[in-house]
DNA sequence: AAAGAACTTAATACCTGGTACTAATAGCAG
DNA sequence: CTGCTATTAGTACCAGGTATTAAGTTCTTT
């Protein structure tokens, strides 16, 4: 039963991540060894004590509401040239990726690309009205992506098709080409 | 400062509903009454401490992460079929919009799309590889999207055809075909 | 085998945010 | 004034800890 303090902490942190809500008194009786054994062990591994980690999963709860504003998920503009081209970089953080695999979700990229598109264009008005897109490698959390952006066509109709790579390091991991459109109130974006 | 009883226990119960973290303590500075009143109040209302308060809304936030991350949809889900159809309501506000002109962002129209096409697969890894999508109509502030996505094809490989189309009232104002890859770990969403 | 270091357990005082219960007081209506 | 409700006070006790000091128990290393 008895198993080497290394490994213990080891299981202690995986069986607490996965039930934040055991106490150190249940935890003495899996591991076999006293609650002090226990407390040490949080201790060094710095893991709060039970109730502060409901308290922490519980505020978690709260802001998820208010979590994807998404009113900024764009990155940040390094460099743009109206109506030719635009780069700009997003760090991919927690609020990006799926809690499960911490693979960026697929409308983090889009977003980005997307905002990158329409910010290129030199006027008051400007909406994406299509897009084909392509994600070729997951990005995970901690990568940054760069996302490249080039007019390729502005069409007399105020349409106006845009290019976008976006890059982690050397690797492509999402293009897509966009349509859009200026200036009228129609269509959308 | 002082006010009646049974007021006082109405916003007692407000107050705790809006902020279920709040103490004893606090409660009773708030109304200008004594702990021991907030706790009768408490038992009367049989509202319970606030620790198992905590602990409710972190065991829901907990059941939600297990029940397939609900959470990681944008809009709210109303129907889902899995690996056949699925529909979600997202109703467009401030965070959504282009502050300049009140119409929604693509992004956001694509993230709803998106969320909806993922979470319609049935399996543990869903990521987007492509996506052909079109806006072709403005959302305003205000307004309510439905989206309404149904698989096509389930080929073989991985792959998943959804089609995704998005409408204000009888309106639609967007539609995707997106691609979904499932299960393995190459890919992109 | 003896010494030391690392690990484990024990014991005790104290903390927060309560419950449960008893009792005293305040404020007002009839 | 009596009676009733509402409020406040005080005490004992609880869970689930922290913090600290001290005492074993192993394991290793010389």
């Amino acid at each position: 039963m008895r198993v080497p303090k290394k490994e213990r902490q080891r299981l202690l942190q995986e069986t607490i991540e996965h039930n934040p809500f055991i106490k150190d008194e249940e935890l003495s009786k899996q591991f076999s060894v006293s609650i002090q054994t226990i407390r040490l062990d949080r201790m060094e591994l710095k893991i709060p004590e039970v109730r502060e980690r409901i308290k922490h999963v519980a505020s978690e709860h709260l802001d998820e509401v208010k979590s994807l504003s998404m009113s900024e998920v764009i990155g940040d503009m390094i460099d743009l040239k109206l109506d030719d081209s635009a780069i700009s970089v997003l760090d991919i953080e927690k609020e990006h990726v799926f809690s499960r695999n911490e693979i960026a979700r697929g409308h983090v990229l889009f977003a980005q690309a997307n905002s990158l598109a329409v910010a290129l264009i030199n006027d008051e008005l400007a909406l994406t009205t299509k897009a084909d897109i392509r994600f070729s490698r997951q990005v995970h959390l901690g990568e940054r992506v760069v996302a490249k952006a080039r007019v390729m066509k502005l069409r007399g109709d105020g349409r106006t098709d845009v290019t976008v790579e976006s890059y982690v390091g050397e690797e492509c991991v999402f293009d897509g080409d966009f349509t859009i459109y200026r200036r009228g109130e129609e269509e959308q974006a």
